[in-house]
DNA sequence: AATACGGGGTT
DNA sequence: AACCCAGTATT
């Protein structure tokens, strides 16, 4: 590993003793540090990849209510675990997730790997969780690198490196593994992303109730708030969407999407791509509609942001006259209410939310 | 090494 | 509007 400025051991153990003083005494009170057991960990773990606790907190309750035990996880339907985790995106980690129940109540008896070969090969477990999971449950000694560590390290080294760069990432790995606390891993661990995440924040950091802030070279240097360094990240491409709506004998038609890809698994409604162009001109929109189909209203322009995609769209609502039941797997006409059972994404989500506002002027 | 993959909050 | 978040999988 090539040289960089490091503590000295005398200042990393006063360091991490000051950390974990600070941990303690100002920790959040989260339901998956009640207990130790693996399950309520790793659920946290997943539904916190990219998300925010705040976020994270309703969802997380939910999935302890209903599924108390992995077993109980693994033997629902992939539909019902979808459901539960509509809104929160990233819908691959609910995949993940129910595919990884199977696998540790199947093959390893409802227990977790504590090997950490054996829990990274797990579905929807990287480096990070594996860490995570290993150091919080049952005491190991893996650092984890989050973002979180990523800009606590980089600034207490002030280490001005693109941060988006593999080999960045291997330099604060390689530190966060001198720092880490051999007799309280995960206290550690959960310490230093409560210090990114209350403390050390991302834009103006609140170096003066830091209690390691005494360590801190970027802090020495005054450069705190420019470190860490972050190249630019690539433009979203654009998309324009009209959304379907079709009602039929009070009835609406919803589709199940692609197995893969964006928002994969999830339900919505039909869509038709067009040009931003096409997008301003309700009257072309109203021509567009697909044979017999008439056009009842067209919302104002709608946007949605993915982490890719910036997609603006209208919805379209469209009548249709009764015809024989074409209902197949994928395609099913259902009562509003119906819509409910159905986990559906954002976007069409709030399309929903529209019609329903149409609905009720309407009365 | 680069890109795909959501949605919400902050500045 | 840009940036960030308890990242992982695929190419």
């Amino acid at each position: 590993m090539s040289a960089h400025p490091m503590l000295s051991p005398s200042q990393t153990t006063r360091f991490r003793r000051k950390l974990l003083e600070w941990f303690r005494a100002n920790k959040r009170d989260l339901p998956w540090r009640k207990q130790k057991d693996w399950y309520p960990v790793y659920l946290a773990e997943i539904i916190l990849q990219q998300t925010t606790v705040e976020q994270g907190l309703p969802y997380y309750r939910a999935f302890i209510r209903r599924f108390p035990h992995v077993s109980a996880l693994a033997a629902a339907d992939l539909q019902e675990v979808l459901k539960l985790w509509q809104g929160l995106g990233y819908y691959a980690r609910a995949r993940n997730m129910h595919k990884a129940a199977g696998i540790l109540t199947d093959r390893y008896g409802g227990c977790f790997p504590q090997d950490y070969k054996q829990a990274l090969a797990l579905p929807g477990i990287g480096p990070y969780t594996a860490a995570a999971i290993l150091s919080q449950a049952f005491n190991r000694v893996h650092a984890v690198v989050d973002g979180n560590v990523s800009r606590v390290i980089t600034r207490l080294l002030a280490l001005e490196d693109d941060i988006r760069r593999a080999d960045t990432q291997k330099r604060i790995q390689h530190v966060a593994g001198l720092l880490i606390s051999r007799k309280y891993p995960g206290d550690f661990n959960e310490a230093m992303m409560e210090l990114g995440a209350l403390v050390c924040t991302p834009r103006a950091p609140l170096c003066a109730s830091c209690p390691v802030s005494r360590y801190c070279r970027a802090r020495d240097l005054g450069k705190a708030a420019q470190i860490p360094y972050k190249s630019p990240a690539v433009p979203k491409r654009r998309q324009y969407h009209l959304v379907m709506i079709r009602e039929r004998e009070n009835r609406i038609l919803l589709r199940q999407g692609n197995d893969h890809g964006l928002l994969a698994g999830m339900w919505g409604f039909p869509v038709r791509v067009v040009s931003g162009k096409e997008l301003e001109q309700p009257g072309k929109i109203e021509q567009m509609a697909p044979d017999g189909l008439h056009t009842k209203k067209i919302s104002p322009p709608m946007r949605h942001v993915y982490s890719h995609i910036d997609l603006k769209y209208r919805v379209v609502w469209l009548e249709e006259r009764p015809e024989n039941r074409d209902d197949d797997k994928k395609n099913l006409w259902l009562a509003r209410h119906e819509l409910e059972h159905y986990p559906i994404h954002k976007a069409h989500l709030k399309a929903l939310h529209w019609l329903d506002q149409q609905m009720k002027e309407a009365d």
